[in-house]
DNA sequence: CGGTGATTTGAGTATGCTCAATGGGTGTGG
DNA sequence: CCACACCCATTGAGCATACTCAAATCACCG
């Protein structure tokens, strides 16, 4: 990964690749930055929006809301991170985009990602096959749910540890996660009680350190273990992206 | 819906238009048919399958183990379905495919898809409309596990009705979903027992008859209210297969 | 140095699980 | 035609994971 390029290129490069002609034409669609401040919507459960937006820096989240009004939160996304781009094809977004912390975003119209796609068969793969693995993250994450609070915390985890360093935003074995144990549980669909007894149990086993929103992977070895992580579903092409304890 | 048309184009149509050619040239790559006794994979997890696999007859599952061996049923596909569309484009699958009841099958080669949508745009976007209301769907089951297992059992029901419906597969107020409550209880991550216990609950309160494989919706006012069930992530087009009742 | 939001702790409770046994329906072989 | 086997549904009882409510502590920030 070139560390130089833009984030959505990167992100793209991690899951396939792309040609110069490609990457010129496609940043030459993304629109001016915009900032989202923490906790406000990217995207409204329910928008119908002109044009996808890509995450440059930040995290977000797609959420719903439960008949409770509980937020349940669907999906991470970290920057270079095509948010919605299923919102291309789907006319109403199912579901909204929250600024986890403060945000910087991009938009690319709806019609420039047309003429992408019918102008460059690569682009086209490449945006429908990053559709295809945030599926398969969805699935992985159904599955955890197989696991209790440790295990899916921990699965948690690994998974952001290896999308974080594959876009080289992990330094060493840590990685900035900024976000409060009651939006764990939300992803994680634990109380924020339970969430921080969580926590502190796999401190306590020597698994992992996290404080102030930033995690440091202890053991990588019992995490995955604890969590039956297999880092295939996310597709990641760069096997020099993941540190060698953890390649298979 | 025309029930004179083949289940796969019959499904594609329930979320947009396919014209006569493309019809034409989407059945002549569907391979012949294949049965699948019930409780037999489809496709394995790890396969790196050189074709498509169509359901025409039954339900199947998409599933992963865990590290304990339990199994998580990840998505249930009815006929029409293209279980594994994505395959095409990620080169390892990363979940098995079951046959729940005995089924009928049928390949499309990932030449003939590289064909099909290099030579006619509305079939790929098509087919990536397809793939993007599998995570659609993907979304709404991770939100469901917000609820508890009343309105967790409940919200499968509506979904697997108003679904089974769109293709012509209900009898008025019934379908026919013959899973074991150990089926039920892999999707809904309940144990067997607890299943059990819920869905008598849902007949004591007179939402649904469930017996022997068929499931008669008596409430469906109160089924979706239980589930806090909204259709929109289905993303069906076509109003008019949807009971009026359950219109919104 | 007070205020706000996040983390942490304690205690009682509930949803759902495990284990174990029973009942019902169906298909098959004697 | 009946007996048996098998699979699935059902019931009971005790238990565990995770929840709720409430309060205390901590950390950061103006």
């Amino acid at each position: 990964m070139d560390p130089s390029s833009h984030p959505l290129i990167a992100s793209l490069r991690t899951h396939g690749p792309i040609s110069g002609e490609e990457e010129r034409v496609l940043l030459a669609s993304i629109g001016p930055p915009r900032y989202v401040p923490i906790r406000e919507d990217i995207v409204s459960e329910g928008d119908s929006p002109k044009e996808s937006t890509v995450l440059l820096e930040g995290i977000a989240a797609r959420y719903k809301h439960d008949e409770r009004g509980n937020r349940r939160i669907i999906a991470l996304h970290i920057p270079g991170d095509f948010v919605d781009l299923h919102s291309f094809l789907l006319p109403e977004i199912d579901h909204g985009i929250i600024a986890m912390t403060g945000c910087k975003v991009a938009g690319v119209p709806h019609r420039s990602i047309n003429f992408l796609i019918d102008n460059h068969r690569g682009l086209a793969r490449l945006f429908w096959l990053s559709t295809l693995v945030d599926a398969s993250v969805h699935r992985a994450w159904l599955a955890r749910f197989g696991a209790e609070a440790y295990g899916r915390t921990a699965g948690l985890i690994c998974e952001m540890y290896l999308r974080l360093k594959s876009i080289g935003q992990a330094e060493g074995k840590s990685i900035r996660l900024p976000l409060t144990q009651n939006d764990v549980g939300d992803i994680l669909k634990l109380s924020t009680v339970h969430v921080n007894r969580t926590i502190q149990a796999l401190r306590h086993d020597g698994l992992v350190a996290w404080r102030g929103g930033v995690i440091t992977i202890i053991d990588f070895e019992k995490l995955t273990a604890a969590a039956g992580f297999e880092a295939r579903y996310l597709y990641m092409i760069e096997p020099t992206n993941v540190p060698d304890e953890v390649a298979r």
